[in-house]
DNA sequence: CCAGATGCTGAGCTAAGCTCAAGGTGTTAT
DNA sequence: ATAACACCTTGAGCTTAGCTCAGCATCTGG
C-alpha cells in the first residue's frame, strides 16, 4: 500500500536485529555478576509491572506464564529459581487454594532496581551518539509501528 | 554527557525489544512451512554474504562459526542439517586438507531467496504505519548508534 | 453433590548452544 | 628432515530454557 519504500524496511529490520543483539549481550554480561539470568530478569520485570502490593491481588503463576509467553510449567521452574535466590515469595491465595500468588521480596526489589539501572546504562551508552530529539522521533516511529501491529492482530482475531 | 535524555533511551530499548520479538516471531512462523529454522536462516544469510563463487574462496566452517558467534563445533551441527536438506555442500579445500569449504547449492539459493522475501514482507508489514521519510530517519539513527558502538569496542580493544 | 474445568508441579523430552578430547593436517625451528 | 606445536573439524556428552503429558488438589455450574 502507498508505494512501499521496499528495501528500507528490510534494512531497518536488520539494523534493529543487530542493535537488539548487542544490547541484550551487554545487559546480560553486566547482569551476570549479580547471578541474574535474562529469563529471571524478564520475570522480575513482569512481576514489577503487576501491582502485587495494595489494591489488586498479587499476580498468580499462570498469569506470569501468559505474560512471558511461556507454558505454565516453565514458569514454575523460573519461579523456583527466583524463590531459591530469595527474590520472590510464593504465597497461597486465600481465595483459591489451588493458586499461588507471587510477591517480590525486599531483595527482589533490590534486584529489580539493579536491573533497571543496567538497562538504562546500556541503552544510554548505545543510543548516546543519537541526539535526544532523534531518540524521541525514533520512539514515536516505533510506537506507531507497534500500534499498527496490534490493530492488525486484533482485527485478525475478529 | 550532554544532559542525557535519561528515560527515552531505556524506553527505546524496550520498544526495540518488542519490535524484534514480534518480527522474529512472524518471520519464524512464515519460514516454518519451508522447514527452515531461524538458525539455518542465519547461517544461509551468512553464506550468502560470503562470496563463495568467483574471486575469493568459499567460506570455511570455522569462519561461519565466527560470524554467527557460535562455537565451531556448533557450526558443524548447523551445516549438517543444511547439507542434509540439500541447501549447502561441503567441499574439501584443495589448499588445506584440514578445512571444509561451504557453498550454496541451487536449492540453497532458492531458500535464501524465499527467506529474503519473507523478511522483506514482514518488515514492510511491521513498519507499514511509519512513513517512508521517518523510516529513513530511523535507519540513520540506528546506524549512528551502531557506529558509535563499534568505535567504542574498537578503542576498548586498543 | 458430582462432573468437568482449572492451577500447579513431577517426570521426561527436545533444540541449540557449550566444552573437551582426538584424529588428520599444516608450519616452523632446530 | 623431523620434532614440536598450532589449527580445522568432529564425536561424545553436558547445560539451559523451553515443551508436553499426567496427576493431584481444588473450584464451580448444573
Amino acid at each position: 500500500m502507498t508505494t512501499p519504500p521496499t528495501e528500507t524496511a528490510a534494512e531497518l529490520a536488520d539494523a534493529l536485529t543487530r542493535a537488539m543483539k548487542r544490547i541484550r549481550r551487554q545487559t546480560m554480561q553486566r547482569l551476570e555478576p549479580y547471578g541474574i539470568t535474562p529469563g529471571q530478569a524478564r520475570a522480575l520485570r513482569m512481576l514489577a509491572h503487576s501491582p502485587g502490593c495494595e489494591g489488586t491481588q498479587a499476580i498468580r503463576l499462570s498469569d506470569l506464564a501468559d505474560r512471558l509467553h511461556i507454558a505454565p510449567r516453565s514458569a514454575t521452574t523460573v519461579v523456583d529459581a527466583l524463590e531459591e535466590a530469595g527474590l520472590v515469595e510464593r504465597t497461597p491465595d486465600p481465595a483459591d487454594r489451588r493458586a499461588v500468588r507471587l510477591t517480590l521480596t525486599e531483595a527482589g526489589h533490590g534486584a529489580l532496581e539493579r536491573i533497571g539501572l543496567v538497562r538504562l546504562e546500556v541503552a544510554q551508552e548505545y543510543f548516546g551518539p543519537v541526539g535526544g530529539a532523534e531518540q524521541e522521533a525514533l520512539l514515536l516511529a516505533l510506537r506507531a509501528a507497534e500500534l499498527g501491529y496490534e490493530e492488525r492482530r486484533a482485527s485478525e482475531a475478529q
